[in-house]
DNA sequence: CCGTATTTGTTCGTATGTATT
DNA sequence: CAATACATACGAACAAATACG
């Protein structure tokens, strides 16, 4: 049984784009019509064959613009320390660590602040009965002025009675609410618990990113929990990044710094 | 602007999936021809509402059968230790301990040896010359005798030159490869290194996860690279796991087992 | 600012192929 | 072999977004 056609033009546009037959990043393919010409298939067919490639990231469209060959863009990469203490999405400029070295510009929006009752998930992670009390503060995080990440950080509101009050104003806490709370209360950060799951971006993800509607491209959704020394969680951060221009690396124990350019 | 109609039909199916309106488990939709007429669409437009679900997994289509509801299978669970000698892939039993405890029933087939030279990424990792000689181990394994990842490992090919021969033998080592070197060449792991990369599954493992071929499933790819005390690194796995059906935990310092169920 | 051309997005209808029962 | 279900492919029309004179 031969490939449907749709995936052979799609291989074909693949090998073209690789060799860079057809421009390097950013220049616009032919349009769908002289496709379906030159392939002298339908469009919907030549349709199908872009879509597979806007999947794997090779391309991206515009609606009354075009479609635009995306090459190999350097994907972020996000180091997870197995230190404790290691940020993994810190408010302020302690999370530039996560970026790999270079010229990368991080950069956050304030956060929004909402005071909510715990549901499911968070209620889970925080031990909290469900409709407790907590406060969530959400930043949008770019890198070079892209969308990079969207991080809510969600706090049981006993932090806030017990003091750490400022978790309630909506600008940025440097270096980082975390170590704001530590200094405050004297909690402790003694354990950390990161679970990951890739998932189909929601509504405001695929408009935040630009994502394609359809979900082809997927969200990592990191969930870390913070954990004091008796073993209470008391914070808990999930941050989505979307799957198609990051890669996480974690360093245990001895190991040469990271090589070049590797993968 | 409303939303397409795909997509409305898209968010109606989806919410009779989940209170169960359509079946549990397993139980078969409505043919193509049946929502046509329901939803007073054309069947294209029954087809790309549908891709959306398989696409959040939420349903399984097959050619000739039909359109099955998927309900929130358990993901299986990935304990990623933080410790350097933690198992994130033996061969062996060793590997047991990433499932999650429970009655998941891991399974493996006998490793598949090659000898190669090494390319790109293997060569850097190792830090070998492109196409130095090495050894690849290469494996299926399940759960539950559901397809559960594909997982290749490359020695450099001086491990064996020093007396680690077992390396060649097409069966499973117990209980691990890695603690035969340990054992054979008294290398020990001193450091390690793990990149996690989302991405479209190859053709081959699109066939082996049965997943859709138009790659609206993404798989995880972990790049695992082990070092010596030297920091010299002395393997290299590869391990890709389907995205639909899979999370990922690591775990550092004083926090409380897993929770039951949490998502 | 407006209208027009271009490009992608949505929706329809239809026909035929392939897999399964 | 026939019936049923999904997969592929074609052609057509209109809508929405954008670019440009």
């Amino acid at each position: 049984m031969p490939d449907p056609m749709w995936r052979r033009i799609a291989e074909d546009l693949r090998q073209k784009i690789e060799s860079g037959d057809l421009g390097k990043d950013g220049v616009p393919l032919p349009s769908e019509i002289e496709l379906r010409d030159r392939y002298d298939a339908s469009r919907n067919t030549i349709r199908d064959a872009v879509k597979w490639l806007t999947t794997r990231g090779m391309v991206v469209t515009r609606p009354g613009q075009g479609t635009f060959v995306r090459q190999s863009i350097d994907p972020f990469v996000t180091q997870l320390s197995s230190d404790v203490t290691g940020v993994q999405g810190g408010e302020g400029a302690a999370y530039a660590s996560e970026v790999k070295a270079g010229k990368r510009e991080p950069d956050a929006s304030d956060p929004r602040i909402e005071i909510q009752r715990a549901s499911g998930l968070v209620a889970s992670e925080l031990g909290l009965k469900h409709a407790d009390t907590i406060v969530s503060r959400h930043q949008e995080r770019f890198i070079d002025n892209t969308p990079w990440s969207l991080q809510t950080t969600f706090y049981p509101m006993r932090l806030i009675e017990q003091g750490a009050t400022r978790l309630l104003q909506a600008d940025t806490i440097l270096p980082g609410a975390v170590q704001y709370i530590e200094e405050t209360l004297s909690i402790k950060r003694a354990g950390r618990r990161d679970r990951f799951n890739i998932r189909t971006p929601d509504r405001r993800e695929t408009e935040f990113f630009a994502l394609p509607d359809d979900g082809r491209v997927a969200v990592v959704e990191v969930t870390q929990t913070l954990y004091d020394k008796s073993g209470n969680p008391f914070a808990v951060t999930v941050t989505t990044y979307p799957a198609d221009r990051n890669q996480f690396v974690m360093t245990i124990g001895t190991a040469p710094p990271e090589p070049p350019g590797a993968a």
